[in-house]
DNA sequence: CACTTATAGACTGACGGTCAGTCATATAGT
DNA sequence: ACTATATGACTGACCGTCAGTCTATAAGTG
């Protein structure tokens, strides 16, 4: 076979990009690394050389989804055109409304082959998209718009209720339940992070 | 080799703790359905004869363990001699501070092997244990104790929210933060509920 | 400077080992 | 005889390893 050497990071980018196409399409369990490597036309070695495992691969792809959604979130962030209100809404809009990509990832995600990478994505979405959000309840504290002591560890719990009820590909709810549910959340954010009545509804 | 032939309901038991004991020690990746038959004393074909895959046999066993926590909770909720709160505080310690086997079990769902036992594990739990709960807030509600609209919904959310956070093994928390995390948690779950400031303390 | 000779880094693919799952066959109970 | 149980050798799909190849660049050499 033909050796094309490349450049070590595009090298490296290529595997991981492939696989990510490949882990959306079938799904992470069955994704198999000669899939990938077939993808990318490179050698079990070299995959090898750059992951020491599949599952390495598979961490370092949900690092760079999170990565790219961490931008986002702190571009909404550190916006000081926005008032406080304004940024939590857009930052919440963007996970129950995606857009492009992510949208054809929630439906993936959302899939029984994918628990693995979902829940490996959710857990990175707590320790790295929470502190933003977090910081951004710290600064409704001040605005008397919240009223919350432990703004981070307050930010996690409710991302990690949301997160685990909205996946309607584990639990199968019923259009009905659906809307109770997310009208439960809403009070539940609400008294929470001790906002006013109603200050949610646009959820 | 010797045949043994036995009731099949004792026999898919045998096999189903045998599995579970496997489960608890080594995980559930780590365990090979060959390990679970020598275990036993049964041959491959036995296995597949009572379990049609090594992903059914899980789901088999979570079950059991969620209808024998179930159980216990129901036995709370009827209890008619105990208060609301009362029956409250029990259901939760159960939770944070387990005894017996389910003390063993809570070091193992924490180790990564058991990564997927643990999460059908809280899916199950949610899906069984939540209507428990909730008929127990919903009965707060009446004694002006509590006052939640959808007590379901609130009930899933907030143990969603609790058991992913309280995953001592995936994030690997300070001593110092895990405070705060039950602080927060607290306060949280009196708000959402609706119950009076300090009336969870005891967590 | 041209010209060999190391060294490192990227890359290869045959091969080994592990397991889940299958199947043809055999035996106990009725 | 007939059905429900039980057996274990076998298959095939995968992950991960390893001994070794190829290329480019640097270091010695006359």
């Amino acid at each position: 076979m033909k050796r094309i050497v490349k450049d070590p990071t595009t090298r490296r980018a290529e595997i991981l990009e492939a696989a990510g196409e490949l882990f959306r399409n079938q799904g992470y369990v069955h994704t198999t690394v000669d899939a990938i490597i077939q993808k990318v036309g490179v050698a079990k070695g070299t995959f090898y050389y750059y992951f020491k495992s599949k599952e390495e691969i598979l961490e370092a792809f949900v690092q760079s989804m999170v990565d790219t959604l961490c931008e986002e979130y702190k571009k909404i962030a550190d916006d000081s055109t926005l008032s406080v209100m304004e940024k939590v809404r857009q930052m919440l809009r963007s996970q129950s409304h995606p857009i492009d990509k992510q949208s054809e990832w929630m439906e993936s995600l959302h899939r029984p082959e994918n628990r693995e990478l979902h829940e490996r994505l959710n857990i990175a979405i707590i320790l790295k998209i929470a502190p933003v959000l977090a910081q951004v309840i710290e600064q409704g504290n001040k605005e008397d718009v919240f009223h919350v002591e432990n703004a981070l560890e307050t930010v996690q719990f409710l991302l990690a209720g949301s997160q685990f009820l909205l996946e309607s590909g584990i639990f199968h709810w019923e259009q009905e339940e659906q809307t109770k549910r997310l009208q439960a959340m809403q009070v539940i954010i609400e008294r929470s992070l001790g906002a006013a009545p109603g200050s949610f509804s646009f959820l």
